[in-house]
DNA sequence: GATTATGGATAGTGAGACTCTCCGCTATCC
DNA sequence: GGATAGCGGAGAGTCTCACTATCCATAATC
């Protein structure tokens, strides 16, 4: 497993030692020994029984897994998941996706109950009416189910009804990462942007509520000269 | 701290025992011990020098802590933070929206570099763009300036291109987030939708994206008949 | 009156993500 | 050509987190 699509560097690319590499990506070099034994790089090219090369691919490689890390808050298994789909040429894109996505969110199980299987319904429902072409019982399915029950659970359940303007807006965010995506043509950027995609939007769109709701509540309740504030 | 607001039971309400409480909530009794020790449930109340009883502002705090925890993903030490401000009858509502907030995405500092200070100026602009009264260097901004950074980091700047498409999704739902918070009324409620909408909305917000996603990429690519795939 | 449950305290566990140390070897600078 | 810094590889150690187990003396329940 793993070193294929990595570095599509020919001979002549500038290549480098652990040290350097340590340097250009901000990971430390103990670290980078960690990733290359749990099978997250793929171990430089031995020049010698004690001495290795590194070029672009795992420099490349390393921010990739940093990103996914600290800001996709993935772990290192799901991150492990991950790369591995990205690297088998045999995984058919959407499977990338479903990698992707299915490792972000926690909610394991969501212990059952009443709760969830009213909101399997609910979620099914929500499909009909918009005319999503999606299985309820799929994982994403599965997760917002998972939030609907919890929600229900913890005395929130009036949330449920933002459903609906929770979904008008994931509509166009969903077009235009697809799109985005449909704009690569090789295979590895491709699926390496699903990734990205999928998990850095996560937290782009999160950040953007967050400045959305600052300024909402600004305008809400706050004065009506221009004053900001720093609030969320 | 701790303790206040939490069981607005009167006398004659239904107090149960450790056991009951540990039934009705899912979470075992050792658990549940655990986090009155850590300051997250407040004990319940001594009727012999071995003997509590908890109500039901015991099993409802429990609740939302699972919540908070198993969806929204914030860790034991978040949700103290935000516990104690929900709990806090000084703190200004918008305040405790910041905490939630703050507590939700990781990224603490996201390295400086001048991948950075670009995606500040960014966030800026952006805000300058759509007449946000936030601040750019508030921690929501922070956040969207770290994610800016790690895209480009990854290689995958192209991404931050979907930034309007993004503010203009995250728009509608904040309105609709604050409009559901404002039909609150007492206090202790409303600073509690504050908190689950912030953050089990975002886990909702995540679920449909990625509904989203499978639907417009079987719209797509898929076939035209009412064909469903579960791939996300 | 035996069994079970309880409150409180201390100690232990297992996963996750590193970090440290050691080894014998290699590259590099003077 | 010798000192010194860096290297690859492996194992053990560390720190945080979220529990879990054990113990004890007392209380509730049958």
């Amino acid at each position: 497993m793993m070193g294929c699509g990595v570095g599509k560097s020919g001979k002549g690319e500038r290549s480098v030692r652990i040290g350097e590499l340590s340097r250009r990506s901000g990971v430390s070099v103990a670290t980078i020994k960690f990733y290359v034994r749990e099978g997250l790089l793929p171990p430089g090219e031995l020049t010698s029984p004690n001495q290795a090369s590194y070029d672009s691919g795992h420099e490349r490689r390393l921010k990739l897994i940093r990103a996914l890390l600290d800001v996709g808050g993935l772990s290192l298994s799901a991150i492990g998941d991950v790369l591995r789909t990205i690297d088998d040429p045999a995984q058919p894109v959407h499977h990338v996706l479903g990698v992707a996505a299915k490792r972000i969110t926690a909610i394991e199980g969501s212990e059952p109950g009443p709760e969830l299987d009213d909101a399997r319904e609910e979620v099914a429902e929500l499909l009909e009416r918009r005319g999503w072409r999606v299985e309820a019982r799929s994982p994403a399915g599965e997760a917002l189910a998972g939030v609907l029950a919890a929600l229900r659970r913890a005395g929130h359940g009036g949330f449920c009804e933002l459903l609906d303007d929770y979904a008008s807006a994931a509509e166009p965010v969903a077009r235009a990462d697809l799109d985005y995506v449909g704009r690569r043509v090789a295979r590895e950027d491709l699926v390496e942007s699903v990734v990205v995609g999928t998990v850095l939007g996560e937290a782009m769109f999160s950040a953007l509520r967050r400045l959305a709701h600052v300024d909402a509540s600004a305008r809400a309740y706050g004065g009506e000269q221009g004053e900001r504030d720093g609030g969320g």
